[in-house]
DNA sequence: CTATTTTATCGACATTACGTCAATAAAACA
DNA sequence: TGTTTTATTGACGTAATGTCGATAAAATAG
């Protein structure tokens, strides 16, 4: 069995208005290098040194946001690889409709050091599942896992950032266009 | 004729050794986001008033380095493009070859707002001139630009900052694996 | 060479954000 | 109910910012 220290309300109730608070000013200011302790705390209604009672410093609260996004987002896209029907186009619209959801924060956050790192850990992580799955079937001369992670990133930002507009599908049906099959 | 108002050389000089300070910094700290103007002009040799003379912050100051850096970049990239051998395995290492000079200020200034622009434009030019000269041999479905550009973008970042111990040969081959024929 | 203009230096100032602290109040828990 | 934990408040010193005026030094024009 875990125990599972129960932490005070009052903690998680700070730790959660600090979070939304952070959301809150990003959805205004859409630029993580604006954010101040002073800010947050102001958005949060709490004392400027309550802050550092939970956070080392902006960055230690931020990290603890991708953190728990990457968490969520690792949740959705795990069935995704396990699911029978194993259409590759099939599979990579509905991957790139979760992080659809998240798009807004991933466009801010994505300056972050850490997320890129994260977002990367997962597109490898399921890039070699999907390779798992497929076993003998492949090709012998691969693509380092790193280069098509990389490669995937970049379109993933650019999408978030500067190519909202477009559909998951469409995104999907430049990169069938764009790789070989594997 | 163009009359170029010549520059006072205290200017220029100022200038530039405030741009060399900050290459010497960023040699030694590795992170754009520690620098400030008093290490800049300690390292300069100059008074802290006298950055305000040329620049208005930091980021002006790097964002001239950034303009005058792809600048440079591209001189070298447009001969590549009019070579007659149009092997475009060479072309590609050649031009991984341009970047990989500036490796050490890359991996740096990625983390600047307007590095990835820049380096996206050029990549993003770079493309539709091949596409170009290629003319009608090229088959009816492409890819986007900004798909591409995107990806390649990924690719090159995580090539200067994670995986610089890989040769441009090597980039190039794996680049080859990667995408379809055009 | 001399006079004028431009730039750099120096010291100072107000402002903002940081990180920490101690005393007190309030909430949660046992 | 009494003890522990957390939040509040106000204050402190530090660092970095951007600006200013007076003075010194360098560059340019006549």
């Amino acid at each position: 069995m875990f125990i599972m220290k129960k932490e005070d309300p009052r903690s998680l109730r700070s730790k959660r208005v600090l979070k939304e608070a952070v959301f809150s000013l990003l959805a205004e200011n859409q630029d993580v290098t604006q954010l101040t302790v002073q800010k947050i705390t102001n958005c949060a209604e709490l004392n400027r040194a309550t802050f550092y009672l939970h956070y080392e410093d902006i960055n230690d609260l931020l990290r603890h946001i991708v953190h728990e996004i990457f968490g969520e987002l690792s949740m959705k896209v795990e069935p995704l690889l396990k699911s029978p029907r194993s259409d590759e186009y099939e599979q990579l619209v509905a991957f790139l409709d979760c992080i659809y959801d998240y798009r807004k924060f991933f466009a801010v956050l994505v300056e972050h050091p850490g997320f890129k790192m994260s977002l990367s850990n997962l597109l490898k992580k399921t890039i070699q599942a999907r390779r798992d799955a497929k076993g003998a079937d492949l090709p012998p001369k691969l693509v380092s896992i790193d280069i098509i992670g990389a490669s995937l990133l970049g379109i993933i930002i650019w999408w978030v950032k500067d190519g909202i507009q477009f559909s998951s599908e469409y995104v999907a049906g430049q990169i069938g266009l764009l790789y070989k099959k594997e």
